[in-house]
DNA sequence: CGGCTTTACG
DNA sequence: CGTA
DNA sequence: GCCG
């Protein structure tokens, strides 16, 4: 800044007791500048260190000696105060100590930032992809570091003087997509809302909606596999929650179970009752029992008046309406065939509240039991074969079906009917074989839909 | 060079 | 927009 | 990235 301006905040500081200097020394604990990058103020900083600068000066701007001028005495230095730096900024006495090598540090299996390492070497994978070593191992390097720490990351200040954490645009990106109940678009905007790094998207985590909420507070379950003796063990539990809410039902295990898998990122199941009408808010039903046992830790149900188009793909001939749907996270206990591997913490997070809240569900190695993403869907007795299809996947199958019916067939295949546009009409079917009839391809069984 | 599955809910 |  |  100017000469003039200097001056005059240099007087107005020391009248108000702060020790002002005006040349560096190793006695300055802060610098404060206005106008200038903070590369611009490290270069600076370089210069009269003569290049060895693992101080712990803090690079400010002068929006915090306006703020402490305000106070009358140093306020706490905050984000918005910093000035970023790229590779080794500020403060932070824990994060200080971080060693830039990892052989210089600890480093267990289990942490405190999977969220955040997680991101990072999928990017790190990527980049190994496209043949970039060095940028993969920048990616290790800055996932590692997170691994080391001693607490999880909350805040600014756990990263901004951590080593090998640079440029972290789209590994903000990143970090956050694995996470249930984000998805790019949210995770692109909070970037563009100023997330320069994972700290950032941390404060972000303040408005979380319930799901993503769940997502966060449950990451590190929800990202282990699901094995095929787990989802046993919930087909049991929810075959006898829904016997006991509605004797006759019928109850299937779909998705990748249905066809063949040992491991999945989910249990899906399809329900119904022979006698058409009777599964009319069988849903509820169902979640009430559950959860009256304790066994939910999150749901969402929605009901699907299934409408069909009277123009587009024509109305249909009769009211194939109610389309059941639960996204749930159950709580499964770690019964004798289910736990094979103790169960590791669970509750990752990053803040997700504001900082009101803490451990809520302090879910660490002890835990006996397990979180768990459960899709319950019912369907019409009239729909179940649309169903069956549908929710057997795989995802890319389904895709496959559905071009094929459109430019091939010159029909239209949801989970719910297949429509004939030539002809006007929804074709009926009972079972999977008749609807593979309709479309003129050979069947193929569940455990050949692997595509 | 366009299209790349589907479609409703919250 | 995110869920399947 | 591949197909029509």
């Amino acid at each position: 800044m100017g000469t003039s301006r200097r001056a005059f905040l240099t007087r107005l500081g020391r009248s108000k007791g702060f020790l002002i200097e005006e040349t560096y020394s190793s006695s300055i604990t802060h610098i404060v500048s206005e106008n200038n990058s903070g590369d611009e103020v490290q270069a600076w900083l370089d210069n009269q260190t003569g290049r060895d600068t693992s101080s712990s000066v803090c690079l400010l701007d002068i929006r915090w000696f306006t703020e402490s001028m305000e106070a009358g005495h140093p306020v706490t230095v905050q984000d918005r105060h910093t000035l970023q730096v790229n590779p080794k900024p500020n403060i932070d006495p824990a994060a200080m100590l971080m060693k830039s090598y990892a052989c210089q540090r600890r480093t267990p299996l289990k942490h405190h930032n999977s969220i955040l390492t997680d991101a990072l070497e999928i990017l790190a994978q990527n980049a190994e992809y496209n043949d970039n070593e060095g940028r993969s191992v920048a990616f290790r390097r800055a996932a590692s570091v997170l691994k080391a720490l001693p607490h999880r990351v909350k805040s600014m200040e756990d990263l901004r003087s951590l080593p090998c954490l640079g440029d972290h645009s789209q590994r903000v990106i990143k970090a956050l997509t694995g996470i249930f109940g984000v998805g790019v678009r949210t995770a692109d905007r909070w970037f563009r809302e100023g997330l320069r790094s994972p700290d950032d998207l941390i404060r972000t985590g303040q408005q979380l909606n319930r799901a993503q909420q769940a997502g966060v507070q449950y990451y590190n379950d929800l990202q282990k596999p699901v094995t095929k003796a787990e989802a046993d063990v919930i087909s049991d539990i929810v075959e006898k929650a829904v016997h006991a809410v509605l004797p006759g039902a019928e109850i299937q295990l779909m998705g990748g179970f249905r066809r063949g898998k040992e491991v999945g990122h989910d249990v899906d199941f399809l329900i119904t009752h022979p006698e058409e009408g009777k599964e009319e808010g069988l849903m509820p039903k169902i979640t009430n029992w559950l959860e009256e046992q304790g066994l939910l830790l999150y749901q969402k149900t929605t009901r699907n008046s299934y409408l069909e188009k009277m123009d587009g793909p024509a109305r249909a001939p009769n009211n194939m309406d109610r389309f059941e749907r639960c996204f749930s996270i159950f709580k499964l206990q770690a019964s004798a065939e289910s736990c094979k591997s103790n169960s590791t913490t669970s509750v990752q997070d990053i803040s997700t509240g504001s900082e009101t809240e803490r451990p809520r569900d302090q879910h660490s190695e002890e835990s006996d039991w397990r979180a768990v993403r459960v899709d319950l869907v019912v369907s019409p007795y009239s729909q179940f074969a649309f169903a069956t299809l549908g929710w057997t996947g795989s995802k890319l199958f389904e895709r496959e079906l559905r071009r094929w019916a459109g430019q091939e067939k010159h029909m239209s295949l949801s989970s719910h009917a297949l429509y004939d546009s030539k002809q006007n009409l929804y074709l009926r079917a009972k079972t999977e074989e008749e609807i593979f009839a309709y479309l003129g391809l050979e069947f193929i069984p569940p455990s050949e839909r692997n595509a």
